[in-house]
DNA sequence: CCGCTCATGTAACTGGTTACATGATTTA
DNA sequence: TAAATCATGTAACCAGTTACATGAGCGG
């Protein structure tokens, strides 16, 4: 059952399932919006991905679409079947894979790896550069919580806590390099 | 000068380039097994990514094969040219650039998001499962660091400590989302 | 009416994936 | 000598990227 063999899910492809999921019923021009105004924008969110993704669930019944053309202007609203629900419960687990909850790649710490190849003056503008940039960021993302979006459902805020926690610890690490690059014991 | 408009390097390129830096001379073989073993395998480090890589390289000049067959075996060693080394040294930054510093794509963090898709009785499930695994990571990072390798370089060290605090990071997160689900003040 | 945003797509490309092919060298 | 591993690659595929195309609706 099930059509086309059934591989797993992407990421993106997973995400977006959330996504309707949580927005239905919705355009895919709405998931493009959240994808690129979410500030970790590790997603493009170009219409190239999303219209042939969707396209591609629509094709495996695992998102309906409610086509509701308001004047001249076509518009295809998306929410999840049955299917597309067992799906996403699927891919979200348990069980995890490894690729899940192993350590997530990170550009910064990949290059930290090969700071010997710098420079020492530039190693130092190095840190001090990541150090205020991830300052800045973090900020950033500890503001607007104040009083604007009363974020929607919980875990969509502990999504963002977590973001931050990550960067508090990323922040950190990167001071413990910079300030002692001696650091260890011994 | 330099041939084809130098875009930039792919995360890939960049991170092959710095184990050629810091390995050279060596072969693409060697390269892999650096990738495979790294026991962070967020590329799957095939035949298929990183031959066809290292050929780009050698075409764009950024590094150099030594031609060194044993035998009847042919094999050959890489280094970086002086352009090779100047690229390194251009990719690691400064300047980063948002991609860089911004928060990393997290799996288990997409999950997270949507873990109001799943039955209560799973969620706990997932979240009991998460921690699990990644204590069990979690130790095994810790361990082997006793005497077994003195870890070459200061900077692959530090890189390790940055997975390991990440790690830890997020294994905090996820008990404070397991234990309050209610856990803020409001 | 001009230009901007809304909204939906297509086309060409590309980097990385799995799977396969080939032969040399080592080990049981 | 048979099996395993070393070592180098190729072929087909695929998801996501940038860039482009098209047209409706709306504000000035």
């Amino acid at each position: 059952m099930g059509g086309s063999a059934m591989r797993g899910l992407t990421e993106l492809e997973g995400c977006v399932l959330g996504l309707i999921w949580e927005l239905a019923p919705c355009t895919a021009y709405t998931l493009r919006q959240e994808l690129l105004q979410s500030h970790s924008p590790y997603w493009s969110g170009s219409a190239g991905a999303i219209y042939p993704l969707v396209a591609r669930l629509e094709r495996q019944r695992l998102v309906r679409a409610k086509d509701r053309a308001t004047g001249k202007r076509r518009s295809k609203a998306y929410e999840l079947t049955p299917a597309g629900l067992r799906r996403l419960v699927q891919w979200l687990g348990p069980p995890l894979t490894d690729e899940t909850v192993g350590v997530p790649m990170d550009p910064l710490r990949t290059r930290v790896r090969f700071l010997g190849a710098l420079p020492p003056a530039s190693r130092a503008a190095f840190l001090a550069d990541a150090e205020a940039r991830m300052r800045d960021r973090l900020t950033r993302m500890e503001k607007p919580s104040g009083a604007s979006d009363p974020k929607a459902n919980l875990y969509e805020e502990l999504n963002e806590r977590g973001a931050v926690a990550m960067m508090r610890a990323r922040l950190e690490w990167v001071r413990e390099v910079a300030a002692g690059r001696d650091g260890r014991p011994r």
